[in-house]
DNA sequence: CGTAGAGTTCATTAAAAATTGAACGGTCCA
DNA sequence: TGGACCGTTCAATTTTTAATGAACTCTACG
């Protein structure tokens, strides 16, 4: 007996049921963010964990590529919703996830929303130069009004987007 | 000469060159809410049309299928982001799109985003009695600190989300 | 009834996005 | 100098998502 068997034996690096849930959870949430299920996976382990984990724990533990999770882990650092610390291994990076919704929604909207809008901003422009070329006049006019339309709706995001930031700040 | 010639003639129901910017533009608008592209590209094309549209114009001038026409106005109506209106047909149904970014932002909120938040209820309970099993005295404590942060976290969107739309109604 | 056209549904297909993994660059230490 | 190891990059692949179009329902009208 025994010969290359493996009885009941849990990977030993396997999630315990309420690191799962919350991986989960995250995994799920970021998605109504456009944002793919590895780096929710990844940022739930980090939040869900006392410890701080290097890339191969990440690997290893939520069973995902290398090359996932050092985009994942590359792109959770741009928005500032994890940190870099010492770990017990010095050659290694250990990440922690910050918990401040603050930051990390204000890292989204910094990194994902703000370009959008600034290329909308332009694309307007364009749009402006194209309705003064309109020859009929009524046409023009109503062109016009909707420009002025999309124009105030970017102005309201703009007025949007800090006042979320502020009621996060508490 | 003329044997089956198409010289420089335009399709008759091609977009003129506001229309296709305007579509455009909601086309990659409506992708940082994760929505599919056509559904831009309709809702892009009634908002810059004087006349109402029936489903068979978006059908012409955007070159989607029926079905994807179909499904895209189901649920920008369920959004309520257009309306139905009477047209020259009385056999169809004609559309004009709701400029009001208001509504369209609280029908997203209200169809895309509420669902979300309260699945996302149900599952902090279950998190909460999977930490009351936790053996662990010092464990239990540390995921108990986070679920009620998550729980601090959902509370804090609740909040927010009105205060969104009273900003968006002036 | 029977047919013609508007609109929906949904299995199939096509397109887009995320994930993988192998190759590579850099660093530390023997 | 070399090789062990951490981390990154990116072309290839897999997975997911959106679009298509044929078959269908429903209604109106003769």
């Amino acid at each position: 007996m025994c010969l290359g068997g493996f009885v009941s034996e849990a990977k030993p690096n396997a999630l315990v049921e309420i690191e799962r849930q919350v991986v989960s959870l995250f995994a799920d949430g970021v998605r109504v963010a456009g944002l793919p299920r590895s780096i929710g996976e990844i940022y739930g382990l980090l939040f869900v964990s006392a410890e701080p984990l290097a890339m191969d724990d990440l690997v290893v533990r939520l069973n995902i590529s290398k090359g996932s999770v050092s985009q994942g882990l590359k792109f959770l650092r741009t928005l500032g919703a994890i940190r870099e610390v010492e770990g017990p291994d010095v050659r290694r990076t250990y990440y922690e996830g910050d918990i401040e919704l603050k930051k990390l929604v204000g890292g989204f909207i910094r990194e994902q929303m703000r370009p959008h809008m600034e290329s909308g901003k332009d694309r307007l422009k364009a749009l402006e130069a194209e309705v003064a070329k309109e020859e009929d006049e009524s046409k023009q006019a109503f062109y016009d009004e909707r420009v002025k339309k999309l124009e105030r709706w970017l102005k309201q995001a703009k007025l949007v987007l800090p006042l979320i930031q502020r009621v996060l700040g508490e």
